[in-house]
DNA sequence: TCAAAAGTGTTGGGATTACACCCATGG
DNA sequence: CCATGGGTGTAATCCCAACACTTTTGA
């Protein structure tokens, strides 16, 4: 299949294929969203920060090839990761014409692999403070927080950014860095409680208020319904 | 930058890199939102339908790809074209791995040039009626209607597919056909009007009826506003 | 006792759905 | 004059934004 000279279509030139992945993390503890980028390996542009990505092997779809740099920077498997655009503008790469399938995906920071993360030499960066990045990256990322945002809008993406247990403030902070705006909270209980998404768990998170907060979990069979039914809900 | 020795890249391997169009029309004669097919040239495949697409050449990029084609086959230019996903994998087409990256496109079905299709053995098929199509066009198409609904309840797309000057019957039979549903004509035309898009001509078209429906065309600068702006109209 | 965060309800206004009849015209 | 499609209005409902105070508890 790959061998170019078996290949039916004789006329046509390959061309270079990478993914490069937004991977989204929230921040507990700062309650900041934030992208993992890392100190580029390679020339042109080696040791400038860049979005984690790879070349397309020819045994492996784009989606698998953007699981396998998430897996390798985070040591994470089966989360949210979905395709966000392709870009292919000629001139993009200087190094050679490469097109890039650019995706995104939500993961928790708190499981996420720490050790596979700096020997990387990667790092968490927030929003507002993301440096300058390769080629069209910058991009990316911003054509990833829109997307979030429509999508957080319509599906219970956000709780791929949480961890199993968790309370209403962490996901009403979580929203209002998705939308980089403040929401009004009491209107954000309501709605996202309307959804009947949420189970509430009899023990409390006393680590940021003396009252305490209780935790949450999803009802995962609601869940999985709201996945693919969808909603929309819009934040104010 | 093409020629391989140049590249800085050096294990990475080359893929073919193609885009498919899902090129839709509104044929105003029949009242249906129809999509041009054509008898495919090359092997393996050949002489099945489907989508009109091309291989991306080395000296532009996949956009610029998608608009040839879709200039090659109907003689327009500079008509709504987007981004649609890209297809990756592995097997898809059996000649050799071929990644396509799909775009859609809006077209006023009278304005073609018919010549052409009909030079490349191309036919509009309406969309219940959409044969067998090659690889993963169908989902393509699929995926295509859904990606439209989407953006025509926040853009003012529909209007891609209108000639210049159009009738509200028109315009909500159109909408009927894009959402493949039937809607409140009375809350339509009050929605619809309350963007602020439509302008009202004193002249009529008396081709569908005795009375005649009055003629509308777009405010400009409302419709580049909006374009950009979005709005939010769920149609029932 | 008080500071700090968690939690809770109501109401007025605007938007939306549902729904049925009159109008204009050419044949 | 009538058949055909074009055009219009309203009432009831629902939804939602806006808004401020009480609770809990550890220090």
């Amino acid at each position: 299949m790959t061998d170019e000279s078996t290949s039916t279509y004789i006329v046509a030139q390959p061309i270079l294929v990478a993914v490069d992945n937004v991977i989204f993390g929230f921040d507990g503890e700062e309650e900041k969203l934030k992208v993992l980028l890392f100190k580029r390996k390679v020339e042109p542009f080696a040791g400038q920060w860049s979005l984690v990505g790879s070349f397309v092997q020819p045994n492996e779809s784009a989606v698998v090839a953007a699981s396998r740099i998430l897996t390798e920077f985070t040591g994470l498997e089966s989360v949210f990761l979905e395709q966000l655009h392709c870009y292919s503008s000629v001139d993009r790469d200087p190094g050679d014409r490469v097109i890039s399938i650019a995706y995104y995906s939500l993961i928790q920071l708190e499981t996420y692999r720490k050790k596979l993360v700096e020997e990387h030499e990667a790092a968490w960066f927030e929003l507002h403070e993301i440096p300058d990045l390769v080629i069209d990256h910058k991009q990316m990322v911003a054509d990833a927080l829109v997307k979030l945002q429509d999508n957080a809008r319509r599906r219970p993406v956000g709780f791929n950014l949480l961890p199993p247990k968790f309370t209403l403030p962490q996901l009403f902070k979580l929203y209002q860095e998705i939308y980089q705006k403040e929401i009004d909270d009491r209107n954000f209980r309501k709605k996202i409680l309307a959804t009947d998404l949420l189970e509430k768990l009899d023990t409390k998170d006393k680590t940021t208020s003396k009252k305490g907060a209780f935790h949450y979990q999803f009802n995962k069979t609601k869940y999985q319904q709201l996945e693919t039914d969808g909603y929309d809900i819009l934040f104010h």
